[in-house]
DNA sequence: GTCTATACTAAGATAGAC
DNA sequence: GTCTATCTTAGTATAGAC
């Protein structure tokens, strides 16, 4: 219990993610995360301006590694082989260090929308995200495909494997595989 | 301006949808909702116990319609064909008398997830609608085929139909396009 | 049965001392 | 860099007018 010092703005940060997904951001009072960091509710005010910036600065960091997959893929050639890759590069996000600020966001959408300047740059990069999927499919129908595939593979990353009557790998295996049908299809399929 | 009489009680839900979904739950106060039906703050505890009880009766509302859905759908005998007739009612229902409390709901999880008798209710008839299209899906990647499908009806009715470069009735046939190839597949597709 | 007046606790936030 | 004290407003609750 000795007193930690210089990091007490990441004990701020770590705490708050931990209560804001298992209660809910607007359940969790400052005071409960000061107490739990082990300072007082004034104390956060000097690292943080408002409760909203503790979450928007659990939000950016999310942005950039987003920012950086988009870049990754653009700076591949076009083509299925790509957009494959790129989902198994989501997956790996997903189930690694995205997967407790996705469950905070999934939760608390409202909240986030409150966030000014990094919500608008967090939804910018998920449009660019789903841009780099729509230039190569022809019609609505393949880029509700390609919405859907990413969506697979976030989502099934996400929830209980259980609700499908699985393990985590046989989920993923799926998932990648249900993926695939739906980009595979898409950039060559009818159209309307 | 007559003072209405009686209709208080529903007046409040309305406010409260409303509100509840453009600002977020949380964010909006019990004074904000009695200032714009013109009662007092107290007035909605002789009508309601509790903020969350206002929530918790627009839910209920919708519990019920997705039991009989669940119910109907049971009457009727098993295949694609009822399948996809579900969907159909699904979609009807999605955009219509659901919309405002779908996006409600999405944007409000983390308060949703407070609500104990009423939420327990809606999990368990959502997992009673997954279970119907579950039962004849054979293997893992079919049941997640069928929740997407699912998914793509909710949520491609909700979001704005600019998003994927079309009109709403574009949206929709493409939505019922892809739902029906993730439902045919399912049925007859390879295991692992 | 329907509502107003009023009060209580806890929240986010700020000012200024150390 | 952190604390004490204080402010405003939120949700909640009750007593009592009509």
């Amino acid at each position: 219990m000795a007193p930690r010092r210089g990091d007490t703005r990441e004990r701020i940060q770590r705490t708050a993610l931990e209560l804001f997904t298992k209660q809910g951001y607007e359940r969790t009072s400052l005071r409960e995360i000061a107490e739990r960091v082990g300072v007082t509710k004034a104390a956060l005010y000097y690292h943080f301006s408002s409760k909203e910036e503790i979450l928007g600065s659990l939000v950016s960091d999310a942005a950039q590694s987003l920012a950086d997959l988009t870049e990754w893929t653009r700076s591949q050639p076009q083509g299925a082989h790509t957009r494959v890759a790129t989902l198994l590069r989501l997956a790996d996000l997903v189930q690694g260090r995205w997967q407790p600020l996705l469950r905070l966001a999934e939760e608390n959408r409202a909240a986030l929308r409150g966030l000014e300047d990094v919500g608008r740059e967090v939804r910018e990069r998920i449009r660019d995200l789903y841009g780099l999927f729509d230039d190569e499919m022809a019609d609505v129908a393949g880029r509700l495909r390609a919405r859907l595939a990413i969506f697979a593979v976030v989502m099934g990353n996400l929830r209980d494997p259980g609700e499908l009557g699985a393990t985590r790998e046989e989920v993923q295996a799926a998932i990648l595989q249900v993926a695939g049908e739906l980009l595979g299809d898409g950039s060559s399929g009818g159209g309307s």
